[in-house]
DNA sequence: AAGTTCTTCTACATAGCGTAGAACAAATTT
DNA sequence: AAATTTGTTCTACGCTATGTAGAAGAACTT
């Protein structure tokens, strides 16, 4: 899977926390709102964010609904989803899976690894 | 962490099989006959392999040993290590871990399930 | 000192991403 | 329907990461 910029992973984010899909335009206003840090709420043009939903969409990341007129668009996947795939793309990858089990489970908190026992089940 | 390129993985996964530390030219020679698919096994010139480490070097992910003089280079971290970073520089981006952990588990093997519990211990 | 071997510097091509104007298409208004 | 507004597509440019390596400089050998 394809990594994601600064901007199309702000995009997505607003896209996975929206259960709706959405329009660039609100899209452009949402993100003039969520500076990253302390820079000034400068707005993007909307082209610049019709191009990054087009490269999403073009990933398989991003669906957009050509009926509506102003095109809506909407994650396929899931966020969690899409992160389970992302650390799984990169376990499989690795030949010593125990190892690498081993040292993930050491660096996740305890209320996670409480979460874990629960869901491994009996 | 990083993202790495396709030389610049081969180069990890070489220093991360071997125990000990490689110089450039013994790793050219690697790199030459492990061509990926059925390219031909076209040699490299030192100079890239070089570049690579140099980078991998300022990366933080090889260590050069400039004592002795024909360099040689070895992983800092295991790839073990360095897998399970990069799964959890991923996981904890993920505001929803829970389902996270739920999707992943998910995904993994029985028998890597079953490794899981044991670690994870009573 | 000369020759050989190794390292560093510099450089170029390609690809991904942020960015957006220009041109084209569709909807709305008059 | 013509004009105007709104939305989409095409094209493009700059920057960075990466693969690639020659040229030049440094160090070791003989």
């Amino acid at each position: 899977m394809a990594t994601l910029g600064d901007l199309e992973r702000t995009v997505m984010d607003l896209l996975w926390s929206t259960s709706g899909a959405l329009t660039a335009n609100e899209l452009r206003d949402s993100i003039a709102v969520v500076p990253a840090g302390a820079e000034t709420g400068r707005e993007l043009a909307v082209t610049t964010v019709l191009t990054v939903l087009s490269r999403l969409e073009k990933k398989g990341l991003v669906q957009r609904e050509r009926d509506s007129r102003p095109h809506r668009y909407k994650a396929v996947t899931s966020r969690a989803d899409h992160t389970a795939e992302l650390m799984h793309e990169v376990f499989a990858k690795a030949p010593d899976r125990e190892a690498v089990l081993a040292r993930f489970i050491g660096s996740v908190s305890e209320s996670e690894a409480q979460t874990l026992r629960r869901l491994l089940g009996a």
